[in-house]
DNA sequence: GGCATCACCATTTTT
DNA sequence: TGGTGATGCC
């Protein structure tokens, strides 16, 4: 991404020319001459169209007009976007700079750009509007900076110090930090900002929930210190803009004048600030459709805040500023809006934090008369795993319906695999045996990734790898600029850029210690408000007054020399050097040299890797924007490793072999969507499964477990209902038990959707009961029946080597022979195919609401619910559980 | 200012 | 259970 100073400047490129003109004028170098080809005819398409299929192909050609491409797992959705471009540009319809480009991740807007210069060749040089949407934000921001009050070298704030900054002013009002905690509180804003809502706007009930109903007052005052900070937040770079577009007509004009083509990835990810954007962008006058709609996210909200019921936020800049929102005389073709959305929503996992699936729902109505292109021809995974991922997804409701297919079924590829194990230790052990088994047959360790629900997870895998040697690698996780000394390293550049960063000054003041206290740090700070100066210039200040003790004094004027010092170097020196001076002059570097703690090595380490990475960028000033931007930095993947991260992180990729570990009730579907979210939640939650199943080509392994330790407490723990909506046909119950046995009957089946599901029953729950109850309630294979009679045996070899484990090794025990003896069925039952784990039992269960209990676990209690084999219990002791009935005796 | 102790918490994460 | 952040004591 470029640095902000050396754009080029806004309005100077030559108006597009006519198509016949830009064919064959020689300006656009090799696309001209692509162009040429891409204008014979039907029969001779460009290459670059070659190999496209008639979906894709038709996303691509439609270049005018609104377009939608519901663009499924493993479709070719980048390709079809970077076509479109290349097609756009080799046509002559557009100059680079005429076209609109936004992704959400840095990654994304890389890739394209590589993969448009593949097609285009050089012209890619000339895109200078492809990118995030926040750092298009930072460059419309920049360039309008004083329509809202901020100056174009305005400073982008991260979390941390936007979190550092609101406890200074929860702190002001006079309030408790620890009652209003700040980083609540910047959530708030955030989510506030995701919606588009400034002070005034946000609902009055919202307002008041925070800092004893000052919370507008909060958020107005926090804007208000980021105006004079010269600063604003992520959030900011999409909500200045909007105001912009809304107020200032001329500067929306022009743009609308200026961007020919509207693109966008991953449109279902869109939150209402970005719609707002983009229709501002790609809304013109007469253009007439609902802003916006519609019962139907009302309905699926449940938080359901009243800022929601209120009118929504006009942000038709036409209609806000008083024009006739028609303009019956323009010609139609003026008012086309060429804009081409891309989107999944069956890969709609960013709900809760703000991306609103309505969106993408919604196109047909936003914008009428849009080509809707289904590409639902897969060219990923086998035909099990669509099968199983199509099963899954078709229990969500509202989607657009899409199907994905392969061209190429192959009769030898593996069925999707379902594997229990007893607890997560042994669910590691048993993926990292199955990683070997691939290993052994030359598969690498690249080509494989372990999915997990939340991160906790991961250690349990981490610990079993670096036992047996396992290359792994972690991927999310702490990102490189997060770290402390990077953001110290940072705060001094910063500084240095822009001595007006108070906040990063603050943060470095007393970084490595100078005998500057809270109180020094406060008269600093004092002085600088009273005075509206920056609080470098106040220390100065202060350093050349009376006002501070000799030592503090000192300090301050130590600090204040520095600066100045390497304010003045900026100009000639290149500025990795400056850094090094500067790390090394403000003796940083050396407080890590003498910290003898185990981090300080690698806290050294990253710092030259800061100055290294530096290298690439021209000034100091442009290495800071792309700092504030891009949070990641590349991971290297020379070596040969499995990687393991979240779901979530794991959108976008592919790997040959996926293992998806943790598929139990309360961890996957987790507990939380489902206590806070009710039904839309659990849908995102299988929305989430979904993205996981369809990250596999090949190879697939889910895996749940029986018991897992949460919150340092081992829990009993059901398999997910997701495993109940995956198709018999294409999933294999996996067999192997013996080689890390001990799973048993303990999983018994069944999820848990009555009591743990605040809307209700699940309608899967009446899946079985519908239908008489009349299923298994287990897994029922051969492996499956021989892993159960060898369980005892093997449990006791599992458990027997830990301490502190012996009662329930002996509970289970005893539980279980009562529980096989006593009500298995292990013939599997199926209906109209579905089901491998069974939610119900064959047999009622014989309790009832009331009976006295005892658990070897949990000890004793009282029923307080039952569903088919599944006893909720109020546990003396434990608390409330959800556990099989064959896991309980009567008492009395 | 540095260390020990204690309470508290515990999905998902980009920019 | 374990990691973090704040408090309080020296």
């Amino acid at each position: 991404m470029s640095g902000f100073p050396d754009d080029m400047p806004f309005f100077d490129e030559p108006a597009p020319k006519p198509q016949s003109e830009a064919a064959g004028g020689g300006a656009m170098g090799g696309i001209a001459a692509r162009a040429l080809a891409a204008r014979q005819g039907h029969g001779n398409a460009p290459d670059y169209l070659k190999g496209l299929n008639p979906e894709q192909r038709l996303a691509v050609e439609t270049t005018e007009g609104p377009v939608l491409v519901l663009a499924g797992a493993g479709t070719g959705k980048t390709r079809v976007l970077t076509t479109r471009i290349a097609h756009i540009l080799a046509t002559g319809r557009a100059w680079p700079s005429q076209i609109l480009a936004v992704t959400f991740t840095n990654k994304a807007a890389r890739e394209m750009k590589n993969r448009i210069g593949l097609l285009v060749g050089e012209a890619i040089e000339g895109m200078p509007w492809l990118g995030t949407f926040h750092s298009i934000g930072v460059k419309l921001l920049r360039r309008h900076a004083e329509l809202v009050g901020l100056r174009s070298d305005f400073t982008i704030l991260d979390t941390d110090d936007v979190t550092r900054l609101i406890k200074q002013l929860i702190q002001a009002e006079g309030l408790d930090d620890k009652r209003w905690a700040p980083r609540t509180f910047a959530q708030m804003i955030d989510g506030w900002k995701n919606k588009g809502l400034g002070p005034d706007e946000i609902a009055e009930g919202d307002a008041r929930a925070f800092a004893n109903g000052k919370g507008r007052e909060l958020y107005r005052s926090y804007q208000a210190r980021l105006t004079t900070l010269n600063a604003c937040d992520f959030g900011d770079l999409l909500l200045h803009p909007i105001r912009i577009f809304r107020k200032h007509h001329d500067v929306l004009a022009e743009y609308h004048r200026k961007f020919k083509y509207i693109l966008v990835d991953e449109y279902q990810d869109t939150n209402t600030a970005q719609y707002m954007w983009l229709r501002l962008l790609a809304q013109r006058p007469s253009f007439e459709a609902p802003l916006r709609s519609t019962p139907q996210d009302e309905r699926s909200d449940p938080t359901n805040s009243p800022a929601r019921d209120r009118a929504p936020p006009d942000f038709s800049g036409a209609t806000a500023q008083g024009q006739p929102p028609k303009a019956a005389t323009r010609p139609v073709s003026e008012n086309k809006v060429n804009i081409c959305c891309v989107g999944d929503d069956d890969q709609s996992i960013y709900g809760w934090r703000g991306a609103e699936v309505d969106n993408i729902l919604r196109f047909e109505k936003d914008f009428p008369g849009a080509t809707v292109v289904r590409l639902e021809r897969n060219y990923r995974s086998t035909a099990h795993i669509l099968g199983a991922a199509a099963h899954l997804i078709a229990h969500n409701e509202g989607r657009l319906g899409k199907t994905l297919f392969t061209d190429r079924p192959d009769p030898e590829d593996p069925k999707v695999n379902v594997h229990a194990a007893w607890d997560s230790d042994e669910e590691a052990r048993a993926v990292g045996e199955t990683v070997e088994v691939y290993q052994r047959q030359k598969h690498n360790l690249n080509d494989m990734a372990i999915l997990v629900r939340a991160s906790f997870q991961m250690r349990s895998f981490e610990d079993r790898f670096i036992e047996i040697g396992l290359n792994y690698r972690v991927i999310g996780g702490p990102r490189f600029y997060e770290r402390q000394e990077i953001r110290d390293a940072l705060a001094y550049l910063r500084v240095v850029a822009n001595p007006g960063d108070d906040l990063a000054f603050e943060r470095i003041v007393n970084v490595p210690k100078r005998g500057l206290g809270e109180a020094a740090v406060r008269q600093v700070h004092d002085t600088a408000r009273a005075l509206r100066i920056p609080m470098l210039e106040a220390a100065g200040n202060l350093a050349e007054s009376d006002e501070l003790k000799p030592k503090p004094r000192a300090a301050l004027r130590e600090v204040a020399a520095n600066f100045a010092r390497w304010q003045s170097a900026l100009e000639t020196t290149p500025h990795t050097e400056l850094a090094e001076t500067i790390l090394e002059e403000s003796g940083y570097t050396a407080m890590w040299k003498n910290d003898r703690s185990a981090e300080a090595p690698g806290r050294l380490e990253n710092l030259k890797e800061l100055i290294r990475s530096m290298e690439e960028y021209e000034s100091l000033r442009s290495f800071l924007e792309h700092v504030a931007l891009v949070m990641d930095a590349e991971q290297n993947e020379e070596q040969d490793a499995i990687s393991i991260m979240t779901l979530h992180s794991a959108k976008g990729l592919e790997f040959e072999t996926v293992f998806l570990p943790g598929w139990e009730e309360g961890l996957f579907p987790h507990q939380r969507a489902l206590d806070e979210g009710g039904r839309s939640a659990l849908e995102e939650e299988r929305r989430l499964a979904y993205v996981g199943l369809t990250r596999a080509k090949k190879n697939l392994h889910l895996w749940f477990v029986s018991n897992r330790r949460i919150h340092g407490l081992w829990q009993s723990t059901i398999p997910s209902r997701f495993l109940d909506e995956l198709p018999e046909a294409h999933v294999e119950v996996a067999e192997g038990g013996n080689s890390y046995g001990g799973y048993g009957n303990s999983y018994g089946g069944g999820f848990s959707a009555g009591r743990q599901n605040p809307y209700g029953a699940s309608r899967f729950d009446s899946v079985g009961s519908a239908s008489g109850g009349s299923f298994s309630n287990t897994y029922a294979t051969p492996g499956w029946a021989r892993a159960k009679a060898n369980r005892t045996e093997a449990t006791d070899r599992n458990w027997g080597s830990r301490s502190g484990h012996q009662v329930e090794r002996i509970g289970y025990g005893e539980v279980d022979s009562g529980y096989g003896a006593g009500r298995t069925s292990v013939k599997g039952r199926t209906i109209e195919g579905e089901l491998v784990a069974k939610s119900v039992a064959d047999t009622p269960s014989a309790f009832h609401v009331g009976d006295r209990v005892f658990h070897q676990k949990f000890g004793n209690g009282n029923v307080a619910a039952i569903d088919g084999n599944k006893l909720t219990i109020d546990f003396d002791r434990a608390g409330q559980k959800k556990v099989l009935d064959g896991f309980v005796t009567a008492v009395g």
